[in-house]
DNA sequence: GCGACGAGACGAGACGTTCCGTCTTGACAG
DNA sequence: CTGTCAAGACGGAACGTCTCGTCTCGTCGC
């Protein structure tokens, strides 16, 4: 009654691993989403096909990965605190711009952006292992705002961060508007000062 | 030299064409979008392949103009005006995220965007088409509330909409949390509240 | 008027291609 | 030996193109 075969994970490739992912950061952004197939893939990474579908059930999950294993190498801990609550969220918002507008960037980013959109499973995964730990450090920033008082006490941090992102995260998508700098001071102005005369 | 053969729009029929659109958007609620494919919808239509090709480039702009085709129908002209601003931007907003809990319009919604997202001649259409009007609407309310003195003079009135789509619609496309009325009252009260205390 | 005519859209589906996900093979490493 | 590896054959699904024969039209000679 053979089921399944799992893999025995303590006999895997590193070497393998390591090609197909960088292989799959590589090709989405030279060919796009659209013409990204696992047999590009495999071939690129010198990889046999079903040394992939061992490993990874979709082609979202691969992406994820990648994405998580670049995200890992060069993470901060955490964002700037000079005191200036605008300045510094102008600072963080304006480097993820400029990183949405590298091609190099933008295209993986939607790609893996779309599997999220239309995986409720992947969805789970990218919000506990890539989206908390981003939100964990920007709560942490804002609550230091809270105790110097830039910040109201009764303001829902996640609201708060959803209110600085969203709008920039959206435009991006969307391409309703040209992603710049200057947005990006707008939005950050208009959220921290709120709408009321 | 027969270049392309650009179709006769004059002798174009409608009922093929009404069947297209009511197919795809029928399907895509039913199979979801990852297995909506052109040969389904053609299917579904009673319609040949050959005739969906003829009419439109891709799958995507398929789904745009159902949806087009959709909203033009029940277009409201306006947004509510109560004179409380607040309370306004919170019915629009809840009855928007009542609209995405319904499977039947959920699941079309995230396959526009898809398409959207990846094809910048559609993402230009839809900005054309379908986000200018209802963001000219949501104009007109908040220019309204300027002159009632309940928002600020010199606020970017596109970026105070996206401040109060833009997190609803990342949370809905990311589900990095539930989409609820509590959650729409919080955002709206704090974009229009501001951050400071 | 009217009836043959030509242009072009239509439904149907065959066609070659691409990619899918599975399965088989032989090499090789633990 | 056992299980992963690279390589690639395999059947199936959907792609986009194409060729049929049918069906509407508007045009024009009679």
């Amino acid at each position: 009654m053979s089921q399944k075969a799992t893999p025995d994970a303590s006999r895997r490739s590193e070497t393998a691993r390591r090609a197909i992912l960088t292989a799959a950061l590589d090709l989405v952004g030279k060919v796009g989403y659209a013409k990204l197939t696992i047999e590009g893939i495999a071939t690129a990474a010198g990889v046999g096909k079903q040394t992939i579908y061992r490993w990874w059930p979709s082609k979202g999950s691969i992406l994820f990965d990648a994405f998580l294993s670049l995200t890992t190498d060069e993470q901060e801990g955490v964002l700037p605190d000079t005191g200036d609550l605008a300045a510094d969220m102008k600072l963080v918002l304006r480097a993820t711009v400029d990183e949405l507008r590298e091609p190099s960037y933008d295209l993986p980013m939607r790609a893996l952006h779309t599997e999220i959109v239309h995986d409720p499973a992947l969805a789970a995964d990218y919000a506990q292992r890539l989206d908390e730990p981003m939100r964990e450090l920007k709560r942490d920033r804002l609550r230091a705002a809270q105790r110097a008082g830039q910040v109201a006490e009764d303001v829902d941090l996640d609201v708060a961060i959803d209110l600085l992102f969203g709008p920039i995260l959206n435009r991006w998508l969307q391409r309703t508007g040209p992603l710049t700098h200057e947005y990006v001071d707008q939005v950050v102005d208009t959220a921290l000062r709120g709408l009321k005369p």
